[in-house]
DNA sequence: GTGAAAGCGCTAACAT
DNA sequence: ATGTTAGCGCTTTCAC
């Protein structure tokens, strides 16, 4: 086996428990003992072990990450995000996947929760009722997603939502649709809403097509019905969505923004290098990585504290519109 | 505290060690007793501690995966397809950003490894000097990296590359340039090195420009260059650096594929989603997820059995070349 | 087939 | 400021 604590108590001729204090509770050792021990510790090359550890603080320096999809564009922006901040708070990061499949994520969160002191759970699409269940083992953020008493980290789409529609309404568009997302997403529901009400303000007729798929084969699948619609602007739920119906609406002969006014939401990767470039809504996806490793952390060590309930937040970050080249006035009114 | 071993052993009227069994070793526990156990295990919502395992067993059932960086589209199928695949062993995985910093790298390397039975190194840029000294602490798979004496997953881009420049040549390019990637990497390595034989044999004059950044942005610092050196073809060290490319060229007035052709590397979303669709080079990075967790946990179940050295093995995957809507004939040879 | 006991590497009272 | 002791949750000989 490796070098341990007791190996540099032996080499430094101090007990354990000094060694220990050496690195858990430094001021606590002479400064002269403490130096020689560091300088042993470093000649072994010692690490601590950090589930021997945990087994006696109940701490493991250890978060999960819950998303719905690795390869989803939204995500890599916020898991390298959260890695890092966590990581900077001497955190490591279980990231896991759960192919946007709610009994995957269930089974991940209980496996997962005896291994770290919290998890970071991202657009879940698990009920609302299992995540009060599971909320008892283990504590929780919840990005993008409204539960009462939990902590929460929301990206107000709603606001971009509006922001878009009336961007689509000032270019003289009368009649748009909205693409929607997995039936489960809280980001869905959102757009929805924001957009029903700003197209009603603004006397414009709005269909909600969908759920529809969260990738560029979602959008694609959509295009026909789109094309049929007859509208002459569409809200995606992402940015994969949007380029994917862009390639569908090409495909039947429509072109964008010529023909049909194209709106993503991410700002992702494929949409700013993308012909024509995507207006977009903006997600702080990187914040709210950032965002949500903090308060996780702040609730990991509030509960130590008390043992009351949870205190709980809710965080929620502005998104915007960005404007590119995938919109503009409209041909035919 | 949540529930231990020994909760389920009052519980159940048995000692904690045959508790343990019913978990670790099943057949060594009469089949009553043993549903029994499970049956109180699950009323009691019991879920073995790992870490604690690991403290006897040596084995944490952890992975680390350290990647230059997450938001690169080049890494997010391959992490994607790792964590499934370690799951489905029932390993789970820690994922780690090194930001390109060969320092970070190191640094991650020697925190993570006393908490897992391995690492997953893709794309590393350390110096091969200290990847071989690390080798000494844990296990170790590298992905596009070669290394003597380590288990390497190698994507065979200079069959990709070659390819590539047969295809130009095909079209009736005379001049063409490397765009090639950062200077510790492998595959911009390879890349030069096919791309400089290929090139010669069918009497092309090639010019690497280089080392550039491997995002958009570096794609976009180079459009000058290139612009300048009056090649009609372009590979470039990946997909981002391609897309950066062909906005940069476009800004100086030149089109893709009318004037200059560009081919990518990696076969990534935004590059399936742009316009015009590139041409690229196809990395199996899901396959070389699964690959090398799988290789990593044959080198772990194998440095137990035997004192002797680790065994190692070269997996060398396949690459490809899409041709898509970026490289056309020659319009002026 | 099951129980008893020791111990994995470390921390945390409690002594001194 | 440092040593002593007990124990975190679990596995693993070793008895029975």
């Amino acid at each position: 086996m490796a070098v341990t604590i007791r190996d540099v108590a032996r080499e430094s001729g101090v007990h354990v428990s000094t060694v220990s204090r050496t690195f858990s509770a430094p001021h606590l050792v002479n400064a002269e003992t403490r130096t020689r021990v560091l300088a042993v510790a470093e000649g072994l090359g010692y690490r601590p072990n950090r589930a021997a550890r945990a087994l006696t603080t109940g701490r493991t320096h250890n978060l999960g990450l819950i998303v719905a999809d690795i390869a989803n564009p939204f995500f890599p922006p916020l898991i390298k995000a959260a890695q890092a901040q966590a990581r900077e708070r001497d955190y490591h990061v279980f990231v896991a996947d759960t192919d946007e499949d709610p009994l995957l994520e269930q089974e991940l969160i209980e496996t997962l929760c005896k291994q770290v002191d919290g998890v970071l759970l991202c657009s879940p699409r698990l009920s609302n009722r299992v995540i009060e269940r599971l909320r008892a083992q283990v504590p929780f953020v919840v990005v993008n997603r409204r539960l009462k008493g939990l902590t929460t980290v929301l990206m107000d789409v709603g606001q971009g939502a509006r922001a878009a529609v009336e961007h689509v309404a000032g270019l003289g568009h009368r009649r748009m649709a909205l693409l929607s997302g997995p039936a489960g997403s809280w980001t869905s529901g959102e757009m929805r809403q924001a957009a029903t009400d700003t197209a009603a303000e603004h006397h414009m007729e709005l269909s909600v097509l969908g759920p529809n798929e969260p990738t560029e084969h979602g959008g694609l699948a959509a295009a026909g019905a789109v094309a049929a619609s007859g509208v002459t602007a569409v809200l995606c739920y992402n940015d994969l969505v949007a380029l994917g119906l862009i390639e569908g609406l090409r495909q039947r002969g429509l072109g964008v923004p010529d023909d049909v006014s194209v709106i993503g939401v991410d700002d992702s990767l494929p949409g700013r290098l993308s012909r024509p470039k995507l207006t977009t809504i903006t997600m702080p996806t990187a914040a709210a990585g950032r965002m949500a490793v903090d308060l996780l952390l702040a609730t990991i060590s509030g509960s130590a504290g008390t043992a009351g309930p949870a205190p709980h937040t809710t965080a929620r970050l502005e998104t915007g519109l960005v404007i590119r080249e995938s919109t503009q006035r409209v041909s035919s009114p």
